[in-house]
DNA sequence: ATGACCGTTGCAACATTTGCAACGGCCTTC
DNA sequence: GAAGGCCGTTGCAAATGTTGCAACGGTCAT
């Protein structure tokens, strides 16, 4: 919609790549060199892009500042966090928290199967969406319309003679899921990796997270990991009471947002 | 430079405080609303901005996703090289540049103390983990129970007579790097070799990498050697600053002459 | 049903951005 | 040591893209 600032933006994929020069980004962009290098410097004020002693820019350290501000304002997991934690001290394994958005599916939370995390380098990454079970949980929610239009524009990798092969199958996992309610990833990605995950529901019923329990074969086989479901469902359920109950007030989710918001309009400065 | 980008770029900070509409965000940046939506949309359109089911804008995935590939390919050593070689230049000795990665220390890089090295043969051969200033550096940096942890998993070589002999004495020593900041190995490893070293840190203050400076005893005694001490550390510093990006806001002084830095955000129109 | 609020769109005037050409620094090459 | 090439940088005029306005349609509360 907006030309100089749709070239702006390209240019952060760009650079997430690697690094880059102000002849590579002009040439990538299409545009002079003087140009990039107006949207090169205007980037760069606002902290978003960083330019290198060798004078190639690379991602700023402002860009990690946003993206690890905006997992924190994400509430639900605020909430869910102390609940996978204790998950992880009952059973051991690797639990992760992930939502959907924008036809991706993302783990906004990760415990590891020994340490206590501090990973904000891992979490954000997107997920194997034809095959996890986060996935699943996370898109069985949708409508009926929107799993189809998303399933016909997916592209179904062959991880192992798991995975899901193509739209139909998916079509009809999802189904599943939905009915079940909960779901697993039976090395569908990992050969030796199995998943068990309970989908996190609103105050309206909606799904807004998946959580999931992985562990790899060889300490635990998949008939035992399915052992853990009833765990993680009274897990999952406990993060989705806490997540609807939390907020007396108004309509929706939104709980501390609210608090300090409407007042606010003059306050800014620089 | 840009009014446009500038605009649309200064929406993010905004938004990191919490969802906002269309108005609010007009509003804070004292434009129109219809100029704020075409600024909104383009930024949804790259998928920083996500629109949440209340019309709400909030940041979005996409975020993440650069944020996440921007440090998968970020390079401590490309980053450090430059630097290693003119500490190599100033001071003549060996300089090393380690990681730590799967209960392993290894070499990433080095510079000959007299060539510019290419020697690409030996880097990625793993560090005597007991003794090496490198090895201490980055493990001091870990949890202690993972500290401990390693600490007991670990042997112990009697390389020399100065070697670190057990876990407890190990643990300790471990102690000492992360109060002070910096580490030594005084012939441990060989006899006649002494290093220094200091730790290479990321954007949110955890040893990403460790680099030290060697030199054996008949150059140089490990008293000489210390007083390269500072020059190290302001050395590994350079780096870290490089490595996790500048800091928004305010001035940088990271190399050598900064020359002309002086337009201000002052100098907009209006 | 009425009014208010909010997001959205088309349009014309305007300001901003764009590409160009030229400069200066740095490095390699002859 | 001079010549040539490469790269980042700057001022300028043309013109393209952006802006604010006014009006529309939808939703919600009165």
């Amino acid at each position: 919609m907006s030309q100089t600032v749709d070239r702006a933006l390209s240019i952060l994929p760009l650079l997430a790549e690697g690094p880059a020069d102000l002849g590579q980004v002009a040439d990538r962009l299409g545009v002079h060199k003087s140009t990039a290098l107006r949207l090169l410097r205007t980037l760069h004020e606002h902290g978003l892009v960083y330019r290198q002693s060798d004078q190639r820019y690379r991602l700023g350290a402002r860009l990690f500042a946003l993206a690890q501000e905006a997992v924190e304002n994400l509430d639900v997991r605020e909430i869910a966090h102390p609940h996978l934690t204790a998950l992880n001290e009952k059973c051991g394994h690797t639990v992760h928290l992930a939502v959907y958005e924008e036809n991706e599916v993302l783990y906004i939370d990760k415990v590891e199967s020994r340490y206590p995390v501090r990973m904000y380098s891992r979490i954000g990454k997107p997920v194997a969406i034809t095959v996890a079970a986060v996935a699943k949980l996370l898109l069985a929610d949708l409508s009926e319309a929107e799993r189809r239009a998303i399933a016909e524009k997916l592209d179904y990798p062959t991880y192992t003679a798991r995975s899901t092969p193509n739209a139909g199958a998916f079509l009809k996992e999802l189904a599943v899921v939905r009915e079940q309610g909960w779901a697993t990833d039976l090395g569908g990605h990992e050969e030796s990796i199995n998943c068990v995950g309970a989908p996190i529901r609103g105050a309206d019923g909606r799904v807004v997270a998946a959580m999931s329990v992985s562990a790899p074969n060889v300490v635990v086989t998949a008939e035992e990991l399915l052992t853990l479901l009833p765990l993680v469902r009274r897990t999952a359920d406990a993060i989705s009471r806490e997540y609807s109950g939390a907020v007396p007030g108004s309509k929706e989710a939104t709980t501390k947002a609210a608090s300090k918001e409407a007042p606010t309009k003059e306050a800014t400065s620089r």
